[in-house]
RNA sequence: GGGCGGUUAGCUCAGCCGGUAGAGCGCCUGCUUUACACGCAGGAUGUCGGCGGUUCGAACCCGUCACCGCCCA
């Protein structure tokens, strides 16, 4: 006998571990299944579960299962991905505790180092993931710094060095003064700072008393100034192009040249130039063939090129002294404060500097424009569609991507100097030095190059790189290119993008077939979830408090496509509910001996109750199916939810009672395996969402050893059944109205009264006749005569009745002493008033020719049959109060 | 400045192809009805952001404005 309500914690590392121990989660790449592939979004090797994680993987799981019950060849594919930065940050901070830092281990040494923190510690976030019952084959977990991956990182850049899509070249990069290295554009937050505009005026060579006046936000870069830009329409300063400045401070000649950057009307409408500190000014400076003077360090320290006094200074004391030496050579103009955007490392929260390095690139533009077309065509679809706006966005203006980084740990670039620095870009160190002995004609000795690439370069190879790429693995052949990829819209630039440039090139097809963009997960104020803010919630602790089933039927149940989810606690206790709900519900099938038969079939099922029952199952089956197949998640758990508890549970059930306690063995025994019928299929349909308190019901219940898990999803077809459902609909009609009433008159639930019925079809009667138990039962009666004389009526009235209009019939309650018949008519006459607004609103759409007129034929049909039931209920209605006012 | 999304019950949100406005939570009333109080039964609550248009008919389509949020510059 089950337990009087479910405990997740007895049941959840049991089950996972069964599936796990079987091979329930294996792809099977000799299987003669259609594949369904999902490639794991693989999080950071450093990383733990947030919600966020428990949001995507969640889903991603229900698709998995889901498409495993309908018979696809499920590969879901695990992995982490190395974190370049974040995990060497990881493990410099604990050389950093010891007094240590990465140079005094050396490179070898501190990657060790690395490895060996990741076999310690690397393995949190899948642990978690077990926790969160996600079903990946884990035998097939792949890690970015495997040796395959390595060799597709290789091959690729290789691949694309000699395509020439990747290159070198020195250029202004985002650099990083904290911790030494380049980073893309996109690890780059621009921040809303309150500072200043300093308005300095640099005199005009030439000319006494003529200064240029020009503003900046960053007074210390005007050390490297090279130029003063002005827009060349712009007439307060055509007289002075051609001019030359004379820098203060540095005392270096600089031209003042015209160039459209300049905006008129901002500022001055003069801008200082500095080509080496700045994006914008390092266009301006290669128009017209600057100078570009670097004066920052990697730690952004002055250097050796700018007056004797700055050199060695932090960018923001220079910025102090530089002001305040403007300021006494009476140059400053004045201070304005300025809100302006500041670029932030994403990683390590300082100000990034634009700094002139050599680096790699990847030509980005050239990859992208294949992969902007696959989306336009088609090929691949965004779900929902409105990302392909922001997709495109970030493609069509995309820029040459820095993909080296001056750090130790990640895949090192396979480039090889020569003695006057030729490049050898090769697989292996071996090829690279018979490229060098074939170049210079003998063998030189050769170094390489010590950067390593961006880990999202590595990402990027993700969904063909795990199957085996470069080499030609029956999973390649079979997996790729997947079915879907499942994510959050703020990595659609990081990896979707990139994913879809490196899998059409290499692969000569798109990744994926659908992207499904879900949303964030905010707390119940809607805000971010962050740790400043802290506000976060950990799904573990929900799990442990809820169970796994409760968070993840919460998540689904939310995740409504296109909106955020504010995930409130409440919700998931409403969900635990769910679940322990679903669990008595099986405990009321075992006490009541519903045993699940064998070859059962609902097709042959006798009574009503059971063909509408059964007709309702399938029809959430479909429904449930329907809306997973469109990512619609929400509407998916929506109805299964609505179906167990409102369908299930508060009327099949209650159906039920009586027949299990009547007399009639066959009704009985029909009922049960029907019930048992239904019950197992509702865990089937619910596995994918709950799959630890179905795989539990599934094995309680029937004594069954196999696993629901790897069950087919139920096919049911021909039991849809509108007859059973008119006639169980009148059942709940009747029930539910003589509920309202007697809740509304005060009658105590305890009291079992008679029922009169008037104006009853013969259909009606029928019904009447076949559910007298459950009509007796469920709207606690003592009696029901279903065709009431006029006189028994009367009769009633005499001492007090109360009156109900249901379909076309009369409902008579006798409540002698009870009933208050002001009360009574006050009710009569409210729910006569609504049916009259009810009329009033047909007539006026069919006294309307144009309606009559242009309306489709079955909407008007249907409008007319409404108003004859409304009139029909007004009259019987009508015919109450009269009796009302007789009795 | 450009783009995207949102505005429906007290809260959080559904609402498909335009045709009777819904759910969960909360709230109120009653209930030891032998599966379940993590429950049962019943109930109240709406200017579908404003304005204009298309249409026989608009929460839904179009235009416009307002406010909120996000992304990009």
């Amino acid at each position: 006998m089950l337990d009087k309500t479910y405990r997740p914690s007895d049941v959840e590392a049991l089950h996972y571990g069964r599936w796990e121990q079987s091979g329930a989660f294996a792809a099977d790449v000799a299987s003669a299944k259609q594949p369904y592939t999902i490639m794991m979004p693989p999080p950071n090797v450093t990383g733990s579960l947030h919600m966020g994680h428990a949001l995507t993987f969640t889903l991603q799981d229900v698709l998995v299962r889901f498409h495993r019950m309908i018979g696809r060849d499920a590969l879901w594919q695990p992995g982490t991905d190395h974190a370049g930065i974040a995990t060497q940050m990881v493990v410099e901070r604990q050389l950093e505790a010891k007094g240590a830092t990465r140079h005094d281990l050396g490179r070898d040494r501190f990657i060790e180092r690395v490895w060996e923190w990741k076999a310690e510690s690397g393995g949190t976030i899948t642990r978690q993931l077990r926790r969160l019952g996600a079903s990946p084959d884990w035998q097939r977990e792949r890690f970015t710094m495997d040796d395959g991956l390595s060799d597709a990182v290789r091959k690729v850049f290789v691949t694309l060095h000699k395509q020439g899509l990747i290159y070198r070249d020195k250029r202004l990069v985002n650099w990083d003064p904290k911790l030494h290295t380049a980073i893309s554009d996109l690890e780059v937050e621009q921040r809303e700072v309150k500072g200043h505009m300093w308005h300095f005026r640099y005199p005009v060579e030439g000319l006494a008393d003529t200064f240029i006046t020009v503003a900046t936000t960053r007074p210390e870069t005007m050390l490297g100034d090279t130029a003063v830009a002005v827009h060349p329409e712009d007439e307060r300063y055509t007289h002075l192009v051609g001019k030359m400045v004379r820098l203060p401070i540095v005392g270096r000649l600089i031209p003042i040249v015209a160039d459209e950057y300049s905006d008129p009307t901002k500022g001055t409408g003069a801008v200082k130039i500095t080509p080496a500190h700045d994006f914008n000014d390092f266009e301006v400076g290669k128009r017209h063939g600057l100078p570009m003077i670097n004066i920052l360090d990697r730690d952004a320290r002055l250097t050796e090129d700018v007056p004797e006094a700055y050199r060695g200074l932090d960018r923001y004391e220079a910025r102090k002294k530089v002001v305040a030496e403007i300021e006494s050579l009476g140059l400053l103009d004045k201070i304005d404060s300025h809100v302006h955007m500041v670029p932030y490392g994403d990683r390590s929260g300082v100000v990034i500097e634009p700094w002139l390095t050599d680096q790699w690139f990847v030509d980005a533009a050239t990859l992208a424009k294949p992969a902007v077309e696959a989306v336009e065509t088609g090929r691949t679809r965004f779900v929902p569609k409105h990302w392909e706006n922001t997709y495109y966005e970030w493609m069509r203006n995309i820029q040459p991507w820095c993909i080296s980084r001056q750090i130790w740990w990640g895949h090192q670039v396979p480039a090889w100097y020569g003695p006057d620095g030729h490049v050898f870009v090769e697989m292996s160190e071996d090829e690279a030095a018979a490229a060098a002995a074939a170049h210079y004609g003998q063998a030189v000795a050769l170094t390489r190059d010590t950067d390593v690439l961006d880990t999202w370069f590595s990402s990027a190879l993700w969904p063909f790189s795990t199957l085996g790429w470069p080499e030609q693995t029956p999973e390649l052949a079979r997996y790729y290119s997947t079915d879907v990829l499942v994510t959050g819209f703020d990595i659609i630039f990081f990896w979707v993008a990139r994913m879809m440039m490196m899998g059409i090139h290499f692969m000569g097809d798109v990744p994926f077939r659908d992207i499904y963009i879900h949303a964030l997960v905010r707390d119940e104020k809607g805000q971010k979830m962050s740790k400043s803010k802290g506000n976060i919630i950990d799904p573990l602790d929900l799990i442990d408090k809820y169970g796994c089933d409760a968070l993840r039927f919460t998540l689904s149940a939310l995740a409504a496509q296109g909106r955020d989810i504010k995930l409130a606690e409440s919700r998931v206790e409403g969900y635990r509910n769910f679940a322990t709900k679903l669990w008595n519900s099986a405990r009321f099938c075992q006490m009541n001996e519903c045993q699940p038969v064998a070859d059962f079939d609902p097709r042959t099922v006798k009574e009503t109750v059971n063909r509408w029952i059964a007709g309702k199952t399938a029809e959430v089956a479909d429904k449930v199916a329907q809306a997973l197949s469109a990512y619609r998640f929400d509407a998916a758990a929506g109805a299964a939810y609505q179906f167990v508890w409102g369908t299930f549970c508060d009327w099949h059930l209650e159906f039920a009672k009586p027949i299990f306690q009547g007399s009639d063995e066959a009704a009985k025994a029909e009922t049960r395996a029907t019930t048992a019928w239904v019950l197992d299929t509702i865990l089937h349909i619910l596995h994918p969402f709950m799959p630890f308190i179905t795989e539990e019901l599934w094995a309680q219940m029937g004594g069954r050893s196999d696993q629901l898990m790897l069950r087919p999803w139920p096919q049911l077809d021909g039991l849809h059944n509108p007859a059973a459902e008119q006639e169980m609909d009148w059942v709940v009609r009747v029930i539910s109205t003589i509920r309202a009433v007697r809740s509304e008159m005060n009658v105590p639930p305890s009291a079992q009264v008679e029922l009169m019925v008037s104006g009853l079809g013969e259909q009606g009667r029928g019904w009447a006749g076949t559910h007298e138990d459950l009509l007796l039962r469920l709207a606690r009666l003592s009696a029901i005569e279903s065709h009431a004389s006029g006189e028994r009526i009367a009769q009633a009235f005499s001492h007090g009745a109360v009156q109900m209009v249901v379909d076309g019939a009369t409902l008579v309650m006798p409540l002698a002493g009870i009933i208050d018949i002001d009360k009574e008519r006050a009710r009569l006459e409210k729910e006569a008033a609504r049916v009259e607004q009810e009329i009033g609103k047909v007539d006026r759409k069919l006294s309307n020719p144009d309606f009559i007129a242009k309306a489709a034929p079955e909407v008007v049909e249907e409008n007319r049959e409404r108003r004859d039931e409304w009139l029909a209920a007004k009259a019987k209605l009508d015919e109450a109060m009269q009796r009302l006012s007789g009795a």
